[in-house]
Order: structure tokens, then sequence, then C-alpha cells
DNA sequence: AGGATAGCCTGCGGGC
DNA sequence: TGCCCGCAGGCTATCC
């Protein structure tokens, strides 16, 4: 389940193997992944790849011609780069593979998704895409001010669980380090945002930034389906601190951690150290 | 406004 | 061993 620094990493580690390589070939093996215009010529066949950009949880492709896609990873999405030595695993549920080439090598960028939650947008450009699907998107979460959240949300009768998982409040925090953040900052996830004070609008911000930045460490959660661009799997996960573990006892305090579904979405919490 | 619900989709693991 | 079912949650749409 890719969150904003699944995807940060992701992006980190195709950088090298992307950047300056031409894509030689594009092969479309399931056409309704791709929202836009679907033909090769879209997917930047033909084109060189100029930059990786991120926003929030969605990851963009542009080619030195302008030419854009955004690849959104969902629940299951991977994007990965093979190398021509390289075997090719799992070739089920590879929806899209970009064939590169240069004078160094040759090897392939695929997208592979199980479940099918993420997708492909194409754009004509990187303005296009800022304009359309990147507009709504809030602020990235790895650098969010305690000063701006409480601006969008302070305001608000939500709970804090649900409008931390706001793509449009604040971008790239899932379910995981929605519940790892809280615990961290000791707010119950069922709390009303408006009934959230200053001084924990602060905590709330520093732990969502503390968290992501120690996952980004450990390259990531890998619970079934996430590897990075190289196709490796992450780490994080073994330093969840709430996240799946209802019903067993805090790792601070050692009272039962309570479960439940808050913005139908399973929460896990502690009842005596959040407040 | 925002909560609840359903839908999209596959793989996995628990229970029998 | 094998089948059934519930659950996992990214997001969107619809209804209340």
């Amino acid at each position: 389940m890719p969150e904003l620094l699944e995807v940060e990493h992701v992006r980190r580690t195709l950088e090298p193997v992307l950047i300056g390589r031409r894509v030689a070939r594009v092969v479309v093996r399931r056409a309704d992944v791709v929202e836009g215009p679907r033909g090769a010529h879209d997917l930047l066949e033909g084109g060189v790849v100029r930059e990786l950009r991120r926003k929030g949880k969605q990851l963009a492709i542009i080619a030195e011609d302008g030419r854009a896609i955004c690849v959104h990873l969902g629940m299951t999405g991977q994007l990965r780069y093979e190398g021509d030595e390289q075997p090719r695993e799992e070739r089920n549920h590879v929806h899209i593979i970009w064939n590169l080439a240069d004078a160094r090598a040759d090897g392939r960028m695929v997208f592979r998704d199980p479940r099918r939650f993420g997708g492909v947008w194409t754009f004509g450009s990187l303005d296009e895409l800022e304009e359309s699907r990147w507009s709504a998107i809030g602020p990235d979460a790895l650098m969010i001010e305690s000063a701006e959240l409480q601006e969008a949300l302070g305001a608000s009768r939500r709970t804090i669980k649900s409008a931390l998982l706001d793509q449009r409040a604040l971008a790239g925090v899932g379910n995981i380090y929605a519940d790892e953040a809280l615990f961290e900052a000791g707010v119950r996830p069922a709390r009303v945002c408006r009934r959230i004070r200053s001084e924990e609008w602060e905590r709330i911000a520093r732990a969502v930034r503390s968290v992501l930045e120690r996952a980004i460490a450990a390259g990531g959660s890998s619970i079934r389906d996430y590897v990075d661009g190289l196709g490796d799997a992450g780490a994080f996960q073994f330093q969840h601190r709430v996240y799946g573990r209802g019903g067993e006892s805090c790792l601070r305090c050692g009272k039962r951690l309570r479960s439940a579904s808050i913005a139908q979405r399973t929460t896990t919490w502690c009842p005596r150290c959040q407040r």
C-alpha cells in the first residue's frame, strides 16, 4: 500500500536509471488502466525522460519534449525498472511496458497492478497535469506545517483520522501513517478537528513529518505488494507501533491497543497514550 | 458538510 | 487437502 514515502522512494530509485533514457517502444497490455489518450505516443514512446516528479502519492514522468504521464499506484501498484540481464519476474498483472534503449544498455520499466486501483494518466504537458489533476491535491505531508494544517482543518467537524486521509487537505498520508502519526502525537483518531487545540496541531504536524522521515530511512513499509523502483522491499513495517497491532499491547504503556472502523478504515490506537 | 455505503479488484489466510 | 469467505484499503460516486 504505497503512501507518499513509498512513492518518493520509487521516484528516487527510478531517477538514476530513467533520466536521459529514450523510450523505444511502449507495450500496452491493458488499455483500461490508462486514463486520457492511450496511444503509444501519449505514453511517451519516442521521447527521452527528462524528469521524475512527485506530488502526494502520485508520480509524474516528463519527457524532454514536454509530454507527461502521471502514475498512481493505488493499493497494489508497482512501477519497476528491469535491466536487460535481470530475469523477468512476476509477469502476471503487468499492464504497461516501456522498453528503453540508449548507448549504454537496454532495459524496461513496467507498471504492474494486480488489483488495478492504480492507473496511468496521460498529458500533453506538465502544465496540463498540474492544472487538472494536481491542482486538487493539498500540501505535501513531508513538509507540512502545523499552521497550514490548522488553517485547513481547524474549523472542520470531521474526525482527525478522516481529515488526515483527505488528499485535498494534506497530500500523501494513507491509513498506515495516519495511525502511526496520531499515536506519536498522542491524539485519538476519533477526535473532532474543531476541538483540537493548537499545541495538539503542533504535535500532529510534527508527528506526520517525523513518521514519514523515519519510514523513508527504512525504505518504506512492505506489506504485500510494495516494492521500490528496483523491485526491493522496504523494512518500516517492523517499526509500526499501532498499525496492524489491534489487540496487542501498547509498546509504550502496555495497555491493550483498541481497534475500530473510523472513516471506513481500520483504525488502531492506544486508549491510554492517546487523548 | 461530512458520514455511510457501495463499487472497483486480487490475493491471502483463517476456519472448517 | 481444499473450499469459502472476510479482509486488506487506494479512490470515487451517490445518497442522506
